[in-house]
DNA sequence: GAAAAAGATTGAGTTTGTTCAGTTTTGAAG
DNA sequence: CTTCAAAACTGAACAAACTCAATCTTTTTC
């Protein structure tokens, strides 16, 4: 069975994400120590490496966890989308946008976009990349979803249009995120812009005059 | 006239510019310390922080410069677009990249990119906020510009899909620069893809089968 | 032209992410 | 139960970005 070693391997990790977790959120990302965080969780600052290979992978970690969470909850969506092209998009971006900010900050936000660029290779990076393209395959499958169902023209690409549109999304996302004034209703209409146009161009010609 | 401090700041910015610029592109950003550079602009390193708010603040000028060039070159190409919707969103985008990595590595770019998302209040993230915005207007003068010449379907928004478009290829240099082992060949392959896809959907309906 | 004010430069000092040699803890073998 | 090897933890030491009080240079004033 899990031998003691595993389970204090699992029980540190989780006292680290927690402790990392509540102090990036209530003091900001820069403003936290790794010294800070290892006396909250009740470790040495050498041990945070040992599970972590950076702080900024440590933000990466958790972030990935609040993806997971919205990539799951993008699968239902997919699966039985609403008729409409415009609204079916629309659906799917509010979800993506509405999870984004219950758990984390802009800052925080920011922090894991930039270190998802900056550092690749990075093992929370990677599968931070990696959720990134669930996402995406998510938008692909909902396009060909409502092509699959008569909804769009014929001879769209869904796997291109999808990633079009994904783009989209996550570039109004950086931006919202980059600016802190900017609120969720103004990046919500300024998306929903956009998928009116998109879902405009993909419509079946006929279905509009 | 220009006094003797005058003259004395343009020239210690231009060699701290000139110092950085090489040493970033020769050994990396992450080797070069503000010392080496001090070293080579022949300046103490306090004197960088009174030019440059930080380190990234410093790669993110000379980043902005290059773009400067790119949205100059743009210019001409939007004035006198070709007559076909994919060639002209092709050209534009091929201009975009190819210029993009005559001066700047990929590593530099990735910097950059991760510096303005993150820290997007220092002075030249601010700049190059900018510089990306007129990118993005020059995409949308594009297809504002193919609309007026009748070569789009008249009721698209040119300002909307402008903004799309450069989403696309934006989102595409980024993946770009992240893998170092990734091609411009590939990079162009992609993005003709979905220029193409996009054209297809903007074109005049009854131009096309 | 001298003196004072304003503006810049300097580099030693501070801060904090990260490393690593030494120590402790765990699990297996006899 | 004792011994041993492997794994994990520790915290002092290191490196490099950044700060700031003291110093020097340029400009202005009289």
């Amino acid at each position: 069975m899990t031998g003691l070693r595993e389970r204090q391997k699992a029980d540190r990790t989780g006292r680290i994400l927690n402790a990392a977790s509540r102090l990036f959120r209530d003091q900001g990302y820069d403003a936290v120590r790794i010294e800070d965080i290892a006396a909250v969780a009740e470790v040495s600052p050498g041990t945070c490496y040992n599970y972590f290979s950076t702080k900024g992978d440590l933000l990466l970690a958790i972030v990935s966890m609040e993806v997971e969470e919205v990539v799951t909850a993008g699968r239902a969506l997919v699966t039985a989308p609403p008729p409409d092209i415009a609204q079916a998009l629309g659906g799917l971006i509010t979800l993506y946008y509405d999870h984004s900010l219950h758990y984390l900050s802009k800052e925080m936000w920011r922090k894991a976009m930039a270190l998802s660029i900056e550092a690749p290779a990075s093992p929370f990076s990677q599968r931070y990349t990696e959720l990134d393209a669930l996402l995406s395959a998510q938008v692909c499958d909902l396009i060909g979803s409502l092509r699959a169902r008569g909804l769009t023209r014929p001879n769209l690409d869904p796997a291109t249009l999808g990633r079009i549109v994904f783009s989209a999304l996550n570039q109004m996302f950086i931006e919202f995120v980059k600016d802190d004034t900017m609120s969720f209703a103004t990046l919500h209409g300024q998306s929903a812009s956009q998928s009116a146009s998109l879902a405009d161009l993909m419509a079946k010609p006929g279905l509009r005059p």
